[in-house]
DNA sequence: ATTAATTTTGCTCCCGCGTGCAAACGGCTA
DNA sequence: TAGCCGTTTGCACGCGGGAGCAAAATTAAT
């Protein structure tokens, strides 16, 4: 009796079912499941029916297999102390998911298991691997490029020199000098660059925009503080070591963060630790604009990163065949509010 | 010439390739990736040197198609706007793919998009589905199982009265009575439990447990104020709009919050908006003890699931081919800090 | 050395669906 | 009604690898 079997567990129910059910033929049936194909409305809801009926789905590991386009894409992400990953994670899937891409969510634990994660992806031959991690420098890309199995690399919100590699990414530099500008302009004259980890060869060029161009612009050299990770945990202890006990004179009047993770760890950390008001004391300014810093309690001045547009842009590269030069950089926004 | 693509794009080198290379058979290669084959060392080398030459790697695509085991389990997420998702993810994505599963996240939308979800992922033929997120009541899940395409069906971090479902949580009521307890006995008499949203028959015991443990031990009724969803902006909107303008008298010494979430946007608006001090003016529990909580800002008193064990019990759900009932419940931590 | 017990290898037959083409169908005109 | 042309349908074959067994190669036992 093979034909008891439905009611269990209806694991295994396949065109050919369906297609007996229907009357009609396997290719009929797996027909009408693609947007694509060519057939007649008659038999398109006579195979609706019997598949309704059995409870069939398509099998996308069939279909993937036999069409050599997978319709997925892996996301690599590391750093999961940072809120904003959230955010990014958030606009990402739902764009994806909308244009009919499943996602391959792989954490990445730390810069030498970058290899791994991209055999991951490549063993269930991801059609592209988005990064947003903060490991990925040039050396792990170009390995990852050697055995390149996915047509696509994209690494999405920051920038990278390796030209097989698609970036799409706010504009770091213009940012920058915005927010230095800015800085100056509501005459702060001592600013405190709070950057994040200083890996090899991770290009975000936040710091180096903002300390070359206020050197430039407006003389003295700005002073650098680095934290390990995008973790505000880190970044308030960092902070409070090197601020506590500093005469007031010799305090920066102002922080300039790297992104709203250190930024918000700063704050809590002059607040509560150093006793210090933001922003008579020492004003803040962050990158990125992660919700918290709209609320009620940073009120954090920073420069918002048009995610939105910038996922909308990922998936037009996703679905383009064309092989040309995508990398992008976008225009962001500052958002003044009232840390400084 | 039909060798000579290697070079150009190395995605089309099967075992076939490998086979040849290394003069043994094609399932030999195909044994020499599976760790459970038996296969002479020999050959096993052979086969290394051969595939690490090619850049062969294994198809899973074809592999799950062939054995009906996919190794991958979807993970089912909406409620991006709080923070334990992140946390909840970074820890399950970890365990999960240090125990070899991969992960198909699936950004769930809103309720009636649950339903497509699940089929999402059961195209691609999961294993499993984690359901880590709160529009998945018992309804959904029904739907869920009726078209059961997968073994398993977990809720992670959440209770579920369906016979069918995985619950993994917390215990939420020896929690809630232990919180209950700890505010009574640092004198808190009049406690506003602040809920998250009121759905249908997502069982989240924390606030009915609460108010029946304080009306019945304590005597008065607490009041309960609900957000339409675990997001502190939201939160801290609904609190203001609650507790403004009211006499000092008539406000709450206390705010039970159903989570961090809740009790983060709650403690921005009482400090910043009403302009009232915590724990003084009103003090404040949260619930899961998510990174912030920790930290210089927020202070917050919570409780601490024990996310890790919960993580590594599911993993050993998912290994296991017995068909026991595996419903578990966690004991969680009481947090003391100073935020009551 | 010879036979029996094991391990290793090769092989046939699937897994479920897409590709590309040929056959069948339908509608329309003359 | 025959003749044409465009649309639907069916089909052989392939995608890359797993299960399970039989043949071959080792190893152990007598």
């Amino acid at each position: 009796m093979p034909e008891d079997k439905k009611s269990a567990f209806a694991g295994n129910i396949t065109a050919d079912d369906v297609a007996a059910e229907a009357g009609v033929s396997r290719w009929t049936v797996n027909r009408a499941f693609r947007k694509d194909a060519s057939i007649s409305s008659k038999s398109l809801e006579k195979v609706r029916i019997a598949a309704e009926r059995l409870g069939y789905v398509p099998d996308l590991r069939a279909a993937s297999l036999a069409s050599d386009r997978s319709n997925l894409v892996a996301l690599l992400i590391d750093d999961f102390a940072n809120p904003h990953k959230l955010v990014m994670m958030e606009r990402l899937t739902r764009i994806l998911r909308r244009e009919g891409w499943d996602i391959l969510l792989v954490n990445t634990l730390d810069r030498d298991d970058a290899g791994h994660a991209l055999l991951n992806a490549s063993q269930r031959r991801v059609d592209a691997v988005i990064l947003i991690g903060i490991q990925f420098d040039d050396e792990v890309l170009d390995t990852a490029l050697h055995a390149r199995r996915f047509r696509k690399l994209i690494i999405f919100a920051r920038t990278s020199r390796n030209p097989n590699t698609i970036s799409i990414a706010v504009d770091d530099v213009h940012a920058m000098k915005e927010i230095a500008n800015y800085v100056h302009e509501r005459g702060y004259r001592r600013p405190l660059f709070l950057a994040g980890p200083r890996t090899s060869s991770a290009h975000l060029l936040r710091n180096e925009t903002f300390v070359d161009y206020w050197r430039q612009h407006f003389g003295n050299e700005p002073e650098t503080l680095s934290v390990a990770a995008y973790d505000p945990a880190l970044a308030g202890g960092i902070v409070e070591n090197a601020l506590a006990g500093r005469p007031k004179s010799a305090l920066p009047d102002i922080l300039v963060c790297e992104n709203d993770a250190l930024a918000i760890g700063a704050t809590d950390v002059i607040r509560h630790k150093l006793g210090l008001r933001i922003p008579e004391d020492i004003a803040i300014t962050g990158f990125d604009d992660v919700p918290q810093a709209e609320g009620a309690n940073y009120r954090l001045t920073t420069y918002r990163q048009p995610l939105t547009d910038m996922a909308e842009y990922l998936v037009r590269v996703l679905g383009s065949e064309e092989d040309r030069d995508f990398d992008r950089l976008f225009q962001g926004k500052l958002m003044v509010r009232d840390s400084a």
